[in-house]
DNA sequence: TTGGAAAGTCAACAAGGCTGACATAAACTG
DNA sequence: CAGTTTATGTCAGCCTTGTTGACTTTCCAA
């Protein structure tokens, strides 16, 4: 098989030189990704877990434990754990479901969307210089590749949440 | 200032809309991409830590602890117990450096060669998937703005790794 | 009215981060 | 040569965040 061409079009993109620089930036990107929140969480004594969690219930305000669990791949215990210091620091609010009432829904107070702000501004103003430096182009195929790498349900879950009214 | 063009190209890539979903696509990406290795790693009573020790040191034949801790990003204490497991298990091999005989040069075993291989084949295997799916020109995209995300130094590491002797 | 879904809780455990303290050997420096 | 620095390893202890399993409570819906 020829390595220069197939069917018209070069393949030396696909070389596993090409893919171990990829799984390389991968790597070393999240770090960066992560490190401007996490500075933040930590003065607060908080983790990444609860970032994650008010990012989701911010940006679905009343979504129930059972979507949030889904959101975020964890057991129910482990973000039982997070929501319930969440909860009792007075940041989220769980409301009893009025058509189901076994449902909790939840919702950012005051205080809890004030620290998501925060959160989420240190994150935006990182990936904000990232796009800038890299253009429109770079970040239109950014997100396909990283569109194409999700595993199929949770790139359900993630176009219905990018795609839902925004 | 005018939202819909400056200096003759449009900014709307830059709103914090299209950040949100750059977010959420790091998120959810990150997931699949250790998915499948920690698949493979949970078999065998390994994680994912293992898998970042041997991927580095596959890379890197004969580097140092020193170097390895600086790549990773965590402390020695933290390395030491994964490094001693690998050890241990006959996955990697410490040896005494010649010229400085205080520092440790790391390299892999036949059999740790062979389980970086079967984890490095199916971390590639979806990275390539995503990669076909998405094209070239998405890749180079994808890849500009991962390295533009990365922390000054980590990306100095990045490229000393990217462009070294390949 | 009963089955099962949604949620919460308790207990126990593991991986993999962290800090601090200390030991050793080797290299470097004055 | 003496003293300091560097590279590494190790012990102890702590934290976060993930896991499983067992069990309860609530309450909707068939």
């Amino acid at each position: 098989m020829s390595e220069t061409a197939t069917g018209g079009e070069s393949l030396l993109f696909l070389t596993d030189e090409q893919l171990r620089k990829g799984i390389e930036a991968m790597f070393f990107a999240y770090r960066g990704f992560t490190a401007d929140p996490d500075r933040i969480l930590s003065e607060l004594d908080y983790g990444r877990a609860h970032h994650r969690a008010m990012h989701f219930i911010n940006r679905r305000p009343g979504l129930t434990v059972n979507a949030l669990l889904s959101l975020l791949g964890v057991t129910k215990q482990s973000l039982n754990r997070v929501l319930r210091t969440l909860i009792a620091d007075g940041l989220v609010e769980s409301r009893v479901g009025s058509h189901d009432r076994r449902e909790r829904h939840l919702r950012l107070t005051q205080q809890g969307a004030e620290l998501e702000q925060r959160l989420s501004l240190a994150q935006r103003a990182r990936m904000r210089a990232a796009y800038r430096a890299a253009g429109p182009e770079a970040v239109a195929g950014f997100r396909q590749v990283l569109e194409a790498m999700m595993d199929e349900e949770i790139k359900d879950q993630y176009l219905m949440l990018r795609d839902g009214q925004p």
